[in-house]
DNA sequence: GCCGTTTTCGGCCCGACTGTTTTCAGTCG
């Protein structure tokens, strides 16, 4: 996945074009660079496709050039920008307080290229001497280069999600806040946040931002103004408080929501009306307040219907939303059921009995046992014979307690190299859902994988294909394959797609979890839990379905136990 | 360089905070 890479690049050249006083382009590239490193599919296949051309932001231009970065892993373009300012401007600018304007100044004044020349900069105390620039702007850089080393990843959203909830309940029984929210790319529900948004309203504002400032896990408070605080958290995590007029909330949580693509759309649709939108409100002309204290009263003042968080990316659903014509994305109310667990018969931590209870104390009206096949004998995979003894234990299970929770009994089996999966068909047939998955041989060409697991969906008892891509966030990107053929495959043999809602997997991503539904592919939100506290993995991987703009219609384990196993 | 309720040319999002300055540039989100 080049995406980052091609991101980077375009931010460059848009900082460099910038420096030279040339208007507007750096923003072109900029909001290129934005949609590029927002998108959840690879940029190779997009360019591979000519669908690259699509990405908001995109025109001839800047699509000829990331064509060249993805072939070639350059731009002679950026190359030519930079002979003349020849500076790591990337990594320069991602210090806070560091600029594209201070980053050119260091290097005419000191001849700072990178991060090593900046930092034997500040700690000889030259910047400090540099004109516009002093003392507290050197110290700033310096603390500015120890946290990008220590915090260069972001935070999954699996971390960041609970994070954010204690803060908040921290904050609301402290009683200075009428109300409290999170925003930010957390409440769409990106996989992973680089930092956490809060949005508040209070009548006391200073005493709100100091409650906020001396919460317990505060290290740091980085600024703090009348609207605006940010401090960092022991473990490194950034958090920005905004505190808001009442009448204003919706405004500052729908803009502090963004993505920013997605609010420069809005603001540029206010703006062609003669208005103004701002984290304020909505002003007209005459500087009339025509909406904000709500956010649905922003977008119907722009005609527009309601546009559910996890959608604003400006890919396509302002135009939606224009013609009514945005799904019903699916609630967590309609989630009936769990395809993917595991107990200890295989790797997980507790017994079948002890899941069941969990998953019927959470409303759960079904689960299917998935333990690991013969294969995954190193994680303790169940033998055919195991598997048979367990299908008597889950009819007992359903006779003895049954209740509101049926327990489906099914396996992860696994897909061999060539595609066959390592289970006898007649051991499948017997069970209610059989999950194929890839945990070998990742490292095949395209094609193989292609075929591989072309032939697993289309095997007559496979209901879902777990983890489609294998990608693990942080660890290992998902292994290569022509999604649309996969896709095309498991729609015509109903089979489902996954998303696994394990946060270090959220795979299908939202961008495929899109395309697979395009496809006519349907989707099985599994939680893969090992355990019972894993069964809150589900809330990430509705998230991630909602990004991928699907509708309960599309969704497996929306639909009742009978119409799933028969 | 992109894009269209401004529609193939002529526009292009907006405010808060900091630090270094005595009125504002730069950075950030």
């Amino acid at each position: 996945m080049k995406n980052a890479h091609v991101a980077r690049i375009l931010y460059e050249v848009a900082d460099l074009l910038e420096l030279d006083g040339v208007a507007f382009k750096p923003r072109a590239y900029r909001r290129a660079a934005q949609s590029i490193e927002g998108l959840a599919t690879p940029i190779e296949a997009l360019v591979e496709s000519g669908e690259h051309r699509e990405i908001p932001g995109v025109g001839e231009a800047i699509a000829e050039k990331i064509a060249e970065i993805v072939e070639t892993d350059r731009l002679r373009y950026h190359d030519e920008l930079k002979s003349r300012l020849p500076i790591d401007l990337y990594a320069l600018t991602r210090i806070e307080g560091v600029g594209p304007k201070t980053a050119k100044r260091l290097y005419d004044e000191l001849g700072i290229r990178d991060r090593v020349d900046l930092e034997r900069a500040a700690r000889d105390g030259q910047i400090r001497a540099v004109k516009g620039l002093g003392a507290r702007t050197e110290e700033k850089i310096l603390r500015g280069l120890a946290e990008a080393q220590r915090w260069e990843d972001r935070t999954l959203l699996g971390e960041a999600l609970p994070l954010a909830r204690r803060l908040i309940e921290e904050l609301e029984a402290g009683g200075t806040f009428d109300r409290l929210a999170a925003a930010g790319s957390l409440r769409r529900g990106r996989e992973t946040v680089g930092d956490l948004d809060i949005v508040g309203v209070s009548s006391r504002p200073a005493v709100a931002a100091a409650a906020f400032a001396s919460l317990p896990g505060v290290a740091e408070v980085r600024m703090s103004g009348e609207t605006r605080t940010s401090v960092r958290l022991a473990g490194g995590m950034q958090v920005d408080l905004r505190i808001v007029p009442a009448e204003s909330f919706g405004a500052a949580w729908q803009y502090f929501t963004g993505s920013k693509a997605h609010n420069i759309a809005l603001r540029a649709r206010a703006s062609a009306r003669g208005w103004k939108l701002n984290e304020y409100g909505l002003f007209d002309a005459a500087g009339r307040r025509r909406a904000g204290a709500d956010e649905d009263g922003i977008y119907e003042a722009l005609g527009l219907s309601g546009i559910p968080p996890e959608l604003r990316e400006d890919d396509g659903e302002i135009q939606a939303a224009e013609a009514g014509r945005l799904p019903p994305l699916v609630r967590d109310d309609e989630l009936r059921g769990d395809l993917h667990v595991h107990t200890d018969a295989s790797d997980g931590r507790a017994s079948l009995a002890e899941m069941a209870r969990a998953a019927s104390a959470r409303g759960w009206s079904y689960i299917a046992i998935t333990d690991h096949a013969r294969f995954s004998d190193a994680v303790g995979g169940v033998t055919p014979d195991e598997l048979r003894r367990q299908q008597t234990e889950i009819a007992a299970w359903n006779d003895r307690v049954g209740g509101g929770l049926r327990v489906l009994s099914g396996v992860e089996v696994n897909i061999l190299p060539d595609g066959s999966l390592d289970l006898p068909d007649e051991l499948l047939a017997t069970l209610d859902i059989v999950v194929a998955a890839v945990h070998s041989h990742f490292r095949q060409d395209r094609d193989e994988m292609t075929s591989r697991l072309v032939r697993a969906v289309e095997s007559p008892h496979v209901d879902i294909l777990a983890h489609p891509t294998g990608r693990k966030i942080g660890e290992r990107a998902g292994y290569d394959a022509d999604w649309e053929s996969v896709f095309a495959a498991a729609a015509s043999a109903q089979t489902a797609l996954e998303v696994n809602a394990n946060p270090v997997r959220l795979d299908l991503d939202g961008g495929l979890v899109r395309r697979a539904i395009r496809a006519g592919a349907r989707i099985a939100i599994g939680t893969d839990a090992h355990d019972p506290s894993h069964f809150d993995f589900a809330e990430f991987g509705l998230l991630t379905a909602r990004r991928g703009w699907a509708t309960a219609s599309d969704i497996l384990n929306t639909r009742p136990a009978q119409e799933i196993a028969g």
